[in-house]
DNA sequence: ATAATATCGTTGCAAAAGCAACAACGGAGC
DNA sequence: GCTCCGTTGTTGCTTTTGCAACGATATTAT
């Protein structure tokens, strides 16, 4: 049997997970890499297993990463964005193992008075702050004026998670550009721009931050 | 006796509600039109009448308008964003009243078992769920790569929201400059540029979305 | 091992954006 | 009505960015 590691059932015991499995009418699908993964409606998703991308493609076909769920990711329609609308669709980075719940399940009263029914609400709330908390950190980036201030913002986020100057990009330059939402070539060009007057010393994924 | 709006407690009769208020420890603060709204710790602000602007500033003085919140708009460090690190600050646009209620109080088991509690909860995953929506329609916004792409995003989605092509924008030009995070003449610039190709009318605040 | 594919690095050029400074306009308050 | 101050509109100049194109270097698949 699987492990449970999806913090959305903490505090609850592998009993009550597995009535609640029932209960909550959960289903489980898995994804190989590279594949692409739906867009749940009216379901949760939670990645026990892998890394999952959102990307949204604009008209003009410019590609921007919105967000990488690792293990513990929430994603779903009624959780986040408006994104029926268009362009939006999830990537398997690795292969994945996805639990989906029906989210009236999650947030309706338990019919069957679950137990730890509010526990796991709890935790879900938890896991939509922790959402909510990635999006201000992308928003915070996206909201620097010039490429070198993005950069600037996003190395110093990742520095400090690293707690460290030195740190390893999660993805690659290519993918940092559709990130932090500037042309690749500009980006690097910059990059190339800030090592020249010491601000950081690069190469490919690994970063150093000097100043600050 | 106040009115009971906040979408926080739908579901909950008002004796309840009463005894909630109690069992939350809960507390309500007014602000005047102006005045600044401290950043809540360990809990969480409902907006309950009122409008709040959540701005940004950075070492530069350049300053970034991140959310307005409305009245059922909730707000809290542990419910968005890694705000404590930096520049973040709220402002009472007009009149406001703030309903707080201690994070813990809601997230943890209720030591009292609330009938309700759970219902309380559940309010708090809808409300969560719509500050995540706000954010990604930003995120949507900012992740344009110019200025025009900025605007007509935003166009769009007030156009869509007021279900007319005419609407009124929520704040000055200034702020909407703040807000799509561009220079200000830059912006009005452009806005000439896409009234001149015949793409928007445009009058102060108000607006007609041609194109699309 | 080799081929195919993705990533990284570079550059010229044209277009867009930022900055600074100032004039015109409008609403709030006296 | 008049003043004051925030908002809106404008413009010249400089810097940054986007785009396109291409070669070099990794990485992955066969």
């Amino acid at each position: 049997m699987n492990e449970i590691t999806t913090s959305l059932f903490d505090g609850v015991s592998r009993e009550e997970y597995a009535a609640m499995m029932v209960c909550f009418k959960t289903s489980v699908k898995k994804y190989r890499k590279g594949e692409e993964v739906p867009l749940p409606v009216d379901r949760v998703g939670v990645v026990r297993g892998g890394r999952i991308s959102l990307y949204k493609t604009d008209v003009d076909g410019v590609r921007t990463l919105f967000e990488q769920l690792k293990t513990g990711g929430v994603f779903g329609e009624c959780i986040g964005s408006a994104w029926a609308d268009a362009g939006f669709f999830l990537v398997a980075e690795e292969d994945c193992e996805v639990l989906y719940i029906d989210y009236e399940h999650i947030v309706k009263r338990c019919p069957n008075a679950c137990a730890h029914h509010s526990t796991v609400v709890s935790n879900l709330v938890r896991l939509m702050s922790e959402k909510t908390q990635a999006l201000s950190e992308h928003l915070e980036i996206l909201s620097r004026r010039s490429t070198r201030e993005k950069l600037l913002a996003y190395f110093r986020l990742l520095a400090a998670k690293n707690k460290s100057s030195y740190f390893t990009l999660p993805f690659s330059q290519t993918s940092l550009a559709e990130y932090i939402c500037v042309d690749r070539s500009a980006m690097v060009r910059e990059l190339g721009r800030m090592s020249d007057e010491g601000l950081i010393e690069m190469e490919r994924r690994n970063v150093k931050l000097i100043c600050r």
